[in-house]
RNA sequence: GGCGACGUGGCCAAGUGGUAAGGCAGGGGUCUGCAAAACCCCUAUCAGCGGUUCGAUUCCGCUCGUCGCCUCCA
């Protein structure tokens, strides 16, 4: 049985989806008014990783991101540069899904944009005018907050304790303080649509709750986000999706990832302190940042460590050159390891223990070492490995093996040569080849048995 | 001011009411012409103070510290 760690109830609780083995899965995705950076990252490696996990377990996960290509700072940024707004959103959105990829993030079954669902918002939204949760003032359209009695059960506050003003100056025009626009009047040389209440677009909320019930249901089973999501986006997600289906619970399992910090800080745009997916990946590599994401559990906040993703990065290389000692049709034998396969399922099981289940992939590249250095035939283990690197969206490739595969025969006749040499008590000239290759990124190992083996390396 | 989370070995990080996984680093070995890699062995009493208990790192309270949210934000 799987354990979830819910948010609206504060606790673990047994999974189980609304009409299995579909499981419906709905995760915020970005803003595209800039680039990503790896705190984004780490939230859909996270989600990712519940997906594949899901999957694993026989589910069949329709897993939705939404992408928000209508906003205030795609505007303000257009404005600015000159280039259209939906352009330069749809150009960061495609960076976007390009990094994902490349990240090892499997496609979502559907990324619906803002600005495709506009006639469906301005649906849901007059159904919330009309039945009294809505007002309209001045062609801006606000929820309003205190006809949802259950408001604040997600973030667990009280309209009454909230500071309003505290932070932001308080619109005099909204009935209550807390109450949120679902619909914004456009000023002039703003994109716009047209409306009941005039020319305008979707307020910031109100798109999740179109997209998720129109693309998954008025009844989710999973919904994962950010941690700073919590408050306002996703509790007024379920104010609006609430009362505007009448269905409750509007998501069974709410799922928070922890946030990357930067210097003692969290990690975001609006901070300013950010670092780039590519850059991530150029320096360290899609599997290093995985394995360092993965090794704390996805609720805990993290903090930026540049040592760490190297020491991840040292570990991923002795765990992928373990899993290498399987041919790749190799079938896990269940019969010796069937105590790793439990020991991970139950890390897994318990609300996605993700640094328990790679202590197992340890285990596993360790006793597949073991095994190969001693002359036995190390498949099992290694094919197990495999397969939960997969699980966990690791690819676990050796090195830079791949691009070194057209290089292949001639690197291969090179240590053929540097093995006679070495016959031959030629060590200097041995040693030259192995110096010369290993500057060329190509590292030379002798094992028992007079044989030797390469590999590429970063 | 309110709500919430966290504080485990040199560093990172799981976990449990009955003396604490894993990774990295470090020390010692095996292997090797040397090297590299790999493998084997070794290294903690869980922020502090009280309380509950036969027994607490694990439950409760307080203190200190760190962080998040209360504004857009993954």
């Amino acid at each position: 049985m799987i354990r979830v760690y819910n948010t609206l109830t504060g606790q673990k609780e047994d999974f189980s989806p609304i009409s299995p083995p579909r499981v419906t899965m709905y995760v915020c995705g970005p803003t595209v008014y800039g680039p990503a950076h790896i705190g984004h990252a780490k939230t859909y490696i996270v989600f990712d990783v519940v997906r594949r996990y899901l999957e694993y377990r026989g589910y069949d996960v329709e897993y939705v991101v939404n992408i928000t290509d209508v906003d205030d700072k795609i505007i303000a940024r257009s404005n600015a540069s000159g280039e259209p707004w939906n352009e330069l959103a749809e150009r960061y959105a495609r960076e976007f899904l390009e990094e994902m990829d490349e990240l090892n993030v499997l496609p979502a079954s559907k990324y619906p944009r803002a600005s495709g669902n506009i006639h469906e918002i301005i649906a849901d939204v007059l159904k919330l005018v009309e039945s009294s949760h809505a007002y309209v003032v001045d062609g801006d359209v606000y929820f309003r907050v205190e006809s949802d009695p259950d408001y604040g059960k997600l973030s667990g506050r009280r309209l009454s304790e909230m500071r309003a003003g505290a932070r932001v100056e308080v619109d005099e025009r909204k009935e209550h303080p807390m109450d949120f626009a679902l619909w914004k009047a456009a000023k002039p040389g703003e994109p716009y649509w047209e409306s009941p209440w005039g020319r305008g677009r979707p307020g910031w909320h109100m798109e999740c709750t179109t997209m998720s019930t129109r693309n998954l249901g008025p009844q989710i089973d999973v919904h994962g986000a950010g941690a700073d999501l919590i408050f306002p986006h996703n509790e007024n997600e379920i104010a609006q999706s609430e009362c505007l289906t009448h269905k409750v619970p509007f998501v069974r399992y709410w799922m928070h990832s922890g946030l990357l910090q930067l210097e003692e800080e969290k990690m975001a745009r609006s901070v300013g302190n950010v670092l780039s997916v590519p850059g991530i990946l150029d320096r360290f590599g899609a599997d290093a940042f995985r394995w360092y994401v993965l090794s704390t559990l996805y609720r805990r906040s993290v903090a930026y460590s540049e040592e760490a993703i190297e020491f991840a990065a040292r570990t991923v290389r002795r765990v992928s050159s373990a899993a290498a000692l399987a041919p790749a049709d190799a079938k896990p034998d269940l019969g010796h390891y069937a105590e790793q396969r439990s020991a991970f399922e139950a890390a897994m099981d318990d609300d996605f223990n993700t640094p328990q289940a790679l202590a197992v992939l340890s285990d596993l590249a360790r006793e597949a070492s073991r095994l190969g250095s001693s002359g036995e035939d190390p498949s099992p283990p290694a094919a197990l490995l495999r397969e939960f690197g997969d699980v966990l969206g690791l690819r676990l490739e050796v090195g830079a093996a791949e691009r070194a595969r057209n290089a292949e025969p001639f690197i291969d006749l090179l240590v053929e040569v540097r093995g006679e040499l070495r016959r031959a008590k030629q060590y200097a000239l041995a040693d030259r080849v192995r110096e010369r290759l290993r500057e060329l990124g190509i590292a030379l190992e002798d094992v028992p048995g007079g044989e030797t083996r390469w590999r590429a390396e970063e």
